[in-house]
Order: C-alpha cells, then structure tokens, then sequence
DNA sequence: TTGACATATTCCCATATAGGAATGTATTAT
DNA sequence: ATAATACATTCCTATATGGGAATATGTCAA
C-alpha cells in the first residue's frame, strides 16, 4: 500500500513545503493564481495543482473574478492540526523545563 | 519528482496517521515496541517500520532495556507543527466571528 | 468571431512509499 | 552452546506523487 493520498486529509496536504508556503501567502488576502506564480516562482501548472490539492481537503476557497480565480486561505480546516499539536505542549514545557533545572543543577556544582 | 521522503521533515512523518497515534501512545510514558503492537493493533514489522520514520527526524527518542527498545515521544520536535499551523490563529478566530456576526444580523431582520 | 489572457488538465516518468512475508540481529535464559 | 525472546531489516508490489511539457477550457476584448 502506498502513502494516502496528499486529499486524504489536512496532514497530508500541507505535508509539501510549497503548499505550506502558499497557504501562507493566501492567509490575509485572496489572490489571483497568477500572483502566487510571480511571488513563490513556480510554475503555472504547478501552482494549479497545488491549488487543486489544497481545495479538494477545504484548505483554500476558491471565486471568480473574470477570468481570474482568487483563492484564499480557509484557516478552519488548519485547526486540527493545531489541535493535534497542542496536545503535546504541556510535555515539551515539562521537557524543556527539565532540560533547565538540569543544566541548573550543573551550575551548583 | 515524487513526493519528498517521510523522514524529510515532521510534517512528512506525522502525515501518516498510525505515526501520529505511536505518538499519542508515547506521549506520557517510554514504552516498548511490543506495548505499541498490542495496544494499536499493528504488525511488529510496521511499527518498527513507523518508529524508524519517527526516529530518523527526532520526533522519538530510544534506548535500550534488555532486550526491548524503549521508546519515547519527543514532544519538542512537534513544536514546528504547531507554531506553523498557530500563525493562522488569529484568522479562524475571526473568521468565525465573521459567521457568527453575520448569523446574528440574520436573526434581527 | 477571433484572439489574447488566465487558469486547469493531461500525459509522461522516476521515485518513495506502506503493508505482508520472510529473514536477520541482539540479548537473555537454560 | 542453544533456544527463546524482542526488534529490525529486507524483499516484494501496487500505487500516488510532483515536475515538465503540452494542451484544453473558460472569459473577456476588439
């Protein structure tokens, strides 16, 4: 069996480094797909399918404007990842203030 | 060119959900491979297959007891998940706001 | 209508999977 | 030394991928 595929879910989507970066850039202001081209220096398709992805699991809406298609970051679909992570942030406090009372001890000595 | 390797990066690895229920499952306490093979239900093979991904980029750490392999969750090397996936907070809180605004102009008509 | 513009889709390909089965390696027990 | 235990690795295979190139689709302008 293969990996799941990249619209399997939020996880898997933003797993690619560009899609990240165009979540980004699509996070305060709705842009044409061109302008993604010019700003990140991909490839036209590439965006495209990129775009396709990150709509087809909800990460970006998407309206015409003309004979452009202005896509947006939908930032509520990003949430169960935050979530997800979160649940770990109590442990690395706990860990890093280990680390700390540690090296504090080291001092002492 | 494929998709980049799972071991790439914390996104990759965790975009496997079993990666991300051995990390739940290692989260509070080190544990060896076989409590992971009862406790999800999964063959030793491919646990030991998804610890290796996780090993490789910090996301557990291990050591070893006898003959068992104790393995832990490394909570800090998730921390990029979330401070990537938390720049996008704001957004969803107002974004929600928007829909709840709207929902209650709705009802004043 | 025709052409230009903006975006989407298709085709091709090398590559990294995840699972299953089988086997290898390290450590303890007898 | 040998067996048993606990993990790790290897081999196999079907499949989804991302990039490049080419082409298709949709919308506006003249």
């Amino acid at each position: 069996m293969p990996r799941a595929s990249t619209t399997s879910d939020a996880f898997n989507a933003v797993a690619e480094p560009r899609r990240r970066e165009i979540l980004n850039y699509l996070a305060l202001q709705e842009r044409p797909v061109g302008d993604i081209v010019l700003s990140l220096g991909l490839e036209q398709p590439s965006v495209s399918k990129h775009l396709r992805v990150l709509k087809d699991v909800g990460l970006v809406n998407v309206r015409r404007d003309g004979r452009r298609m202005l896509y947006r970051t939908n930032a509520e679909a990003i949430r169960p990842l935050h979530e997800w992570a979160g649940t770990f942030e109590r442990l690395w406090r706990n860990q890093l203030a280990g680390v700390k009372e540690r090296a504090e001890n080291e001092m002492k000595k």
